[in-house]
DNA sequence: CTGTTAGCGCTTTCAA
DNA sequence: TTGAAAGCGCTAACAG
């Protein structure tokens, strides 16, 4: 017998033995010489022989049965909340790393997995991939607090949270510093912020930036200036609307989103207001849609790939026991302004 | 000894042998309880002491284990080529549609895979996966081509493929169809096309209805109204610079892409046109962000969940061996016009 | 340099 | 109703 037919398909599968028989040697010495084991050195005539049954038998080697005998997998998972403007960059960046340090990256929805707690645990602990990348999004604070307990290998991604799970963030205050910094050079004085959810840490530490930039200006902070909501388009649109509906609405506002900036571009429109001549608009994090938005859209480019490659990274240190630092910020490469034409000089001016 | 160190993390696995050692019990036995196994009626007795033991325990399935001895990872994989707008709809639809059917849906970037066929071997070939969901925009002609002789259970996602591979692809004709109708009904005759990459067939499949829709209107098709370039944003904004470069531009523009409707109203409003005053436009596609554009897009919603939803039952039947059509397409929902602000009567009249 | 021998953790006949 | 035993396809000591 040669094969046995595997399930579905009617596709016949070639094993280690099948070879090994073709060859006329032993299984253990295919499985080396198929490795290329540093270990040993086989003759080149056999290793000719055994390369030869192979290619003769069509020989794939199947990764679960390596994973059960390695116990490991070779394989790692990003989950991530709903696909959005930011995980392109994170993707590649991380599936990049991955594939360097001998890993296949599959990305998993988190709302197709339910919550984190449920990925953990079909994806890590049942041993379907060696690690877990877990992106801030997916992340309740509830879920957070859960986490403390939990075992196998995780990497938290843009989250600041209590257990000791590692984890890697952007350096959002800075960003958002250099953001706001964008609008009061333009002359700006009166500069709103549009931050996410009130609970989430991304949009606290993006509030740190934007208060530092105005203190650092002599510009006092107004808290009606300063308005929570969602990070999508409806959230930017509902916030821009409650800032203009104030007795002396701001002259700019800095988004902590990229899809908030829309909607509050939408909202200025909607107003009668023109950008930037009635209303300056930088937006966190950077897309190529910015670059066709009405005005082009000016940005604060994060190094979401530097931020992926390094979750992989960290995650790899877990995987393989080495040691190595608990939680880190990516200063490198900085957040950058890309300036389109969303800030201009206030009207007043 | 009860449990032994795993790789990584520190972490101790627990073994269907250490529950059957704790319960007094073979290990079959537990295996057969905790899975639910009907072909067995273990003593409610037992039951009881077997998940207690469990409990205690805290065992966790091995994935990888069952996966050897099953023959079969319960995970398909979606391979994209990029993230796009039109993922998300289809990755909810196949994720919903997976977990219904025991899967595990895991979704693969292309560009970090590298070309399909390093996809196929890595995930379906080596038995990763059970089975792969092909995103059309993965294949070239020529990978296209190469799959005829493939193994391995693979669907084939908007694409009319030559081999005989189970493909699934959405009425991108009756879509673009209908998105032509609207721009008609609003009075245009001089309605552009604005098609994406010349060899890819869902761009040929939506000339088609374009086309359909004028000859039904007994209006005549012109060569240089139809122009081709990429789906994305660049694409558009260079076919749309194209077309009002003519001697007598378009009134309207029906674009096959949503990324490529954003690149054509910026193109547009460079050249100081109006929208819809000047141009009205019209979007193959759907998605939230085209309310919150300037104007508001009108768009074609493809059904893309079911899309998703069938493609992954289609997968399910070819893994089980199930009979079934070896091309669909989904007609129902049917493809619908959501009207926002892009299209209006063309200004001569 | 190569073969022998145990597993990896689970499912699944086949007996009892 | 439960247990014993074999085996999924591979890796990894340990001999020789």
């Amino acid at each position: 017998m040669v094969a046995k037919r595997a399930r579905g398909g009617g596709r016949v599968s070639v094993t280690l033995a099948d070879v090994a028989r073709e060859a006329g040697v032993d299984q253990s010495t295919v499985s080396r010489v198929l490795r290329d084991d540093h270990r040993t050195k086989a003759t080149e005539e056999t290793r000719a022989r055994i390369r030869d049954a192979a290619v003769r038998l069509g020989y794939v080697p199947n990764a679960t049965a390596r994973s059960l005998a390695m116990r490991r997998t070779s394989t790692i998972a990003l989950l991530i909340p709903q696909m959005g403007f930011i995980y392109t960059d994170i993707i590649k960046g991380a599936g990049d790393a991955a594939r360097q340090l001998g890993y296949v990256l599959v990305v998993a929805d988190g709302s197709e997995l339910g919550r984190a707690k449920d990925a953990i645990r079909t994806l890590v602990l049942e041993g379907r991939v060696d690690g877990l990348l877990l992106a801030s999004g997916t992340l309740t604070d509830e879920v957070a607090d859960d986490l403390v307990g939990t075992f196998g290998n995780i990497v938290v991604l843009n989250r600041q949270i209590a257990s000791r799970i590692p984890r890697i963030i952007e350096d959002d205050e800075h960003g958002m510093y250099l953001g706001t910094r964008e609008l009061i050079d333009a002359g700006h004085r009166r500069i709103a912020f549009l931050a996410g959810p009130k609970d989430v840490d991304t949009s606290r530490r993006r509030i740190v930036g934007y208060r530092k930039a105005l203190k650092e200006a002599g510009i006092p902070v107004s808290r009606s200036l300063l308005v929570h909501d969602e990070f999508d388009e409806a959230g930017g649109r509902a916030g821009m609307l409650r800032l203009l509906a104030l007795a002396t609405p701001p002259t700019a506002v800095a988004a902590a989103s990229l899809a908030g900036a829309v909607g509050a571009m939408a909202a200025a429109r909607d107003k009668g207001l023109t950008i930037p001549d009635d209303l300056s608009i930088v937006a966190f994090h950077d897309s190529p849609l910015a670059d066709y938005l009405a005005p082009a859209l000016t940005t604060i480019a994060m190094p979401l790939r530097e931020l992926g490659k390094q979750a992989v990274e960290m995650l790899h240190r877990q995987i393989v026991g080495e040691a190595g630092p608990q939680a880190v910020t990516v200063h490198d490469p900085e957040p950058r302004i890309i300036r389109r034409a969303s800030v201009g000089p206030p009207r007043s001016l």
